[in-house]
Parts: C-alpha cells; sequence; structure tokens
DNA sequence: TGTACATCAGTGAACGCGCGTTCACTGATGTAC
DNA sequence: TGTACATCAGTGAACGCGCGTTCACTGATGTAC
C-alpha cells in the first residue's frame, strides 16, 4: 500500500526506538535486527530500507538516546540542583530500568571498541551533556569542565556497579556511595 | 599421547589466560570459542574436557582476572600510596592495553547483564580488591568504605570514557580528570 | 470519468557464516598379566 | 620381559541455530492519459 506523508520517518523512528530500549537492555553485541524489527512490529526485510547496517542503526541510536537523555535533564531540572540530577540519576528505579536508562552505562565499554565514527558521534553528542553538569559546578571553565567529566564518570561507573550487585542492600549502598561522592566533586 | 602429572591444569590455565586477554579486548559477547582455543594452541572439541560451558568460562575468567589484578596492586605499592595506584590505573598505558587491564573497565556491564552466579562471583572476587583501596582511605570502616567503592567506580568510568573519545589529548584530559577526582575522593 | 501504470514501504525466503555444543575417533602412554 | 589393554587429552567434523544482509515479490495508492 502507499503510505502518507511522514510515515516512512515515523517507521525509522519507531525502529530507532526499539534498538535504544533493546541495546540498554542486552548490550550491543547480543542484540539482533530480527528482533528489533518484531519489536517494532516488521520484518527482517524492511530494515535496509532504513538503515544501510546494523553499525549505522547503532550509531543513530546512541546519537538519538543521548539526546533524549540530555532534554530529559533539562527538563527535570529547572532549578540548576546537582545533587537533584545525581539523585535521579543514582536511583534503584534507574537501575532497575536499563532499557529506559542512561545509554552510556549500558554500553559505553561497546562504544570504546567500536569504529572511530562511533566514538567521534559519541562525544559530540555528550558534549552538551556534559556542559549541562558544567553549569552546576564551581571553578573556572577548565576546572570545571574537568570536574563535570569526573561527576559523569562516578555516575557512569557507579552505575554500573550496582548493576553488578545481586544483593540489592549492596546494591542500594553502592548507589549512595556514588551521590556523595558526585555532589562532593563538585566544589 | 598420555600427559605429565599436571598436564591438564596447565592446559586450563592457558585457555583461562587466553580467554581473560580476548574478553577485555573485546567483549565477552562478541569473543567466541573457537577463537580462544585457537589461541591456546588447542581446537574446538578440547574445549568441554575443561569447562562446562561458555558461562563457566565467563565465571572462571573473571574470578581469575580480578585476583591477578589485586595480586598486581599489592605487589606494585609497598607504598601505601593512593595516587600511585590512582596515576598507575589511569595511565595511557592502560587504557591503551586493555587486553592486560583491569576486566571491570572492561566487562562490568555485561557483568551486570549476566546471570546472578557470574554476579555474586563478580562482588565475592572484587571484594578484597576494594578492601585494599580502603585501606588508602581516611574515615570510619562505613566510610572508608564507601569512598573505596565510589574511587573505584571513578576509575571504572574515567576508564571507560576515556577509551570511548577518539581524540588523544582528549582521551588523556578524561584521565587526568579522573585522577583528580579520585584523589581527592580519599578524605 | 475511467483505466493503466509507476511508486515504494514492507514481506518473507534465502544467502553464507560463525556461534556454542556434541561426539566418534586418535594415539601415546602407564599398567596388568 | 614382553604384550595387550585401559586411559584420557586432544582432534576435527558435524549438529541446529541465529546472525547480518540480499532480493524477488506484493499490493495499495496517486498520477497520467
Amino acid at each position: 500500500m502507499r503510505y502518507s506523508a511522514g510515515h516512512k520517518a515515523e517507521t525509522h523512528d519507531r525502529i530507532l526506538a526499539a534498538a535504544s530500549k533493546k541495546f540498554r537492555a542486552g548490550g550491543i553485541a547480543d542484540v539482533g535486527i530480527a528482533g528489533i524489527m518484531a519489536d517494532s512490529g516488521l520484518t527482517n526485510g524492511a530494515f535496509y530500507a532504513h538503515f544501510a547496517s546494523k553499525d549505522d542503526l547503532i550509531r543513530q541510536s546512541v546519537v538519538e538516546t543521548l539526546e533524549e537523555q540530555r532534554r530529559a535533564m533539562l527538563s527535570q531540572l529547572p532549578d540548576h540542583d546537582l545533587r537533584a540530577l545525581v539523585t535521579d540519576y543514582l536511583s534503584p528505579g534507574h537501575r532497575d530500568s536499563p532499557e529506559d536508562g542512561c545509554p552510556s552505562a549500558a554500553v559505553l565499554a561497546e562504544i570504546g571498541r567500536g569504529p572511530a565514527g562511533l566514538k567521534q558521534a559519541y562525544r559530540d553528542t555528550l558534549a552538551p551533556t556534559l556542559e549541562l553538569i558544567e553549569s552546576l559546578v564551581t571553578g573556572d571553565q577548565a576546572t570545571a569542565h574537568a570536574r563535570a567529566t569526573a561527576i559523569f564518570a562516578v555516575l557512569v561507573g557507579t552505575m554500573q556497579l550496582s548493576r553488578a550487585m545481586a544483593d540489592p542492600v549492596e546494591a542500594d549502598a553502592v548507589l549512595e556511595s556514588g551521590i556523595e561522592a558526585a555532589v562532593s566533586l563538585a566544589a
């Protein structure tokens, strides 16, 4: 059948959203195209009308998810409060819903092993998020940038560590240690 | 042919060492048994005389590599200097040789998605390493433990972030920001 | 106004390939008789 | 002392399966005549 204007763009976005969830839930290497397409309500073959390859999908998915994360951070933080941001990020809810959570916590190590184009796209799209954190931190620009980078590293490392704890009490304690550390790094 | 006593244990260790390198270099999901066996100088079929399954290998490999890392940290740190440990961990050499580096920086997110047995083994084997960091940190036991956990999270998060930077200058700057942050978290 | 055709998003089977795992077999050795 | 056999680490082909990717085809629609 012929489709209305914008239909293809909608399908593209739907595939991207399904891929983003699956990549965050299961990692990039372990997630296949057939499953992503099934989650999008489509079959295998339609994939290549929308993306050049799995690598292309990965890049677009990472970029889109990082932008979405930045928009969410912006809208939830009208008060410029670092502790609020950190507490929200290092919450049990975020830990237990990786499919809706931070892409960096889910696939940063895989990006580090990926092609240069993916790494470049990651860096460029993450930059505004780091600037957002930078604006919540004291010190001149260079100091603030370094502090924001380190805070982001605590958030990601702490989330991964908490997710790796089998014991829920210990997993919560890991989050708490990360919150105090991240806040203390701001000044 | 029949083999000398201890031969099988040597082969087992050789497979474990090959797997450890490959998992750290390429992630767990993307590394196959055939490649590990080839690197060990053996063929596919011999694998199941040494390990019950790939999951079994993963668990043993993670445990062995964590223990090795702790031994290395101990031997390189007779002076109880946190800055030395942190600078060594967040060095360009470590970043550029993941196959010989920290298993947590390479596969922590994958462990978080793994079976409960793997997570339990990770936690139990990581504990002495965290205690080692704890001994380099001020505060009562609970505080020191929280600080050590957060320092470990900065190390892992910073290493992953540095590896994801395509630009070497920026990658080095990420390491620097992590060093200062980790040291400042000690007190 | 009615009909033939071009368009194109999506279908679904097939491609070659590598995965984890199984298994019948090899062959050098220590041991039993 | 010499020979037959049990042992067992390792071989290499095969299993079913799912991967990323390709492609001939479908079929509803807008458009041209």
